[in-house]
DNA sequence: TAGTGGTCTAGACCACCAA
DNA sequence: TGGTGGTCTAGACCACTAC
């Protein structure tokens, strides 16, 4: 049986032997298929999923080409914090700590445990012309991060990830030295062209983003 | 015209509104096809790039249905440090500052920087036995960074971001104040069974990994 | 065991763009 | 303007799994 998935580990094959070198250009898919017996559909399937990898590039009347960078991608998943906690099997806590509405926008500061103890801290802010029902939710009992995944579907965010040291009050809220080195997470989501939320989460002493390539 | 990334905005659309709210089973895929007036085969192209992205869960037998926690992903592409300073518009240049061949493995320490400031601080073990070659190039020229993206592809690997507090020689080479709080990113890479390289990089103060969600 | 998604085919037309 | 990848179709069979 000759299916798309062993296409695309034989031409990932032959570009990792260096059969086709980065910058060469490859059969057309109307040849491929006829080398490997198939449809040229079944080849398109395996290319296209080399060149999302970017493994390829490929260009209509150019051909395909093997990238001569091949920029490996890593995906990194944003789950709930709740998730997050509990899925490491520990017990989930939230204190929220400031809730202030100005304007137009609602500012929120709170903080998640893992088995009682500071494992990220949150500081964020909410559109409310776009969402205002979020105004009525009692902050207290349910974050804003878990309503806002539930209620507020974004289509589109940036991420940013950088590391700080923490201020007097952040260290001791977080229950690590004045000065520690903490991973700093920033998030901005839009829907469409709505600004929805600004949201900048400071975790714990050692912690760290994880995926693979 | 009816194409797959039509049908992919209008269930997208349906998942936003709440008209398939989370959890909840969407028709077959048969019956999209109807109603859309295309071919089975274009209405699996959009629904399984909408899996992949983590809004639908899809399962033989039992259908598809909303995610229940749609589960945002951002890629995070990963550059030759070359590469990503050139591109931020600023001149690359490397110093090597150490290197040790102990017995199966290479140890490489090295500075990448931009405008002969310090960008990054690599730190980088080699298996000698996957890349013999690597044994004679001359790292002073061509940073090891370079060199493996160049000759040793791999299949897989891990990534870690971390941020630690410059100890006293990292300081100084990176130049900034002891303690500073630095984003320290550590990968491993493999091809299939066979460990190639582990390196950890350390950023300058303030550097971010950015994407977009 | 039956229903669902996963995949393949052979053919076709189209969009793009290098020559 | 011709060649290449991008996409769609109608039909088919298969793999998996809830029932």
């Amino acid at each position: 049986m000759t299916g798309w998935q062993d296409i695309e580990t034989e031409v990932l094959r032959r570009i990792r032997d260096r059969h086709w070198p980065p910058g060469s250009a490859i059969p057309h898919e109307a040849d491929l298929a006829r080398e490997f017996g198939v449809a040229r559909a079944t080849v398109n399937r395996a290319l296209r999923g080399l060149a999302e990898a970017g493994w390829l590039d490929r260009r209509r009347r150019a051909g395909t080409r093997v990238a001569a960078h091949p920029v490996r991608k890593a995906v990194l998943s944003i789950p709930i914090l709740r998730a997050e906690i509990e899925a490491a099997g520990a017990a989930y806590g939230y204190r929220l700590l400031r809730r202030e509405v100005d304007e137009e926008m609602l500012a929120v500061t709170a903080l998640h445990l893992a088995d009682g103890a500071p494992y990220a801290h949150e500081d964020r802010k909410v559109n409310l012309a776009v969402v205002p029902a979020i105004a009525d939710v009692d902050l207290a009992v349910e974050s804003a991060n878990a309503w806002l995944v539930a209620n507020a579907p974004f289509s589109h965010g940036n991420f940013a990830a950088g590391a700080e040291n923490a201020g007097a009050a952040m260290a001791e809220l977080m229950g690590v030295a004045a000065g520690a080195a903490l991973l700093v997470v920033e998030r901005t989501t839009w829907d469409g062209p709505r600004w929805i939320t600004e949201v900048r989460l400071t975790y714990g002493a050692g912690h760290q983003i994880r995926t693979v390539i």
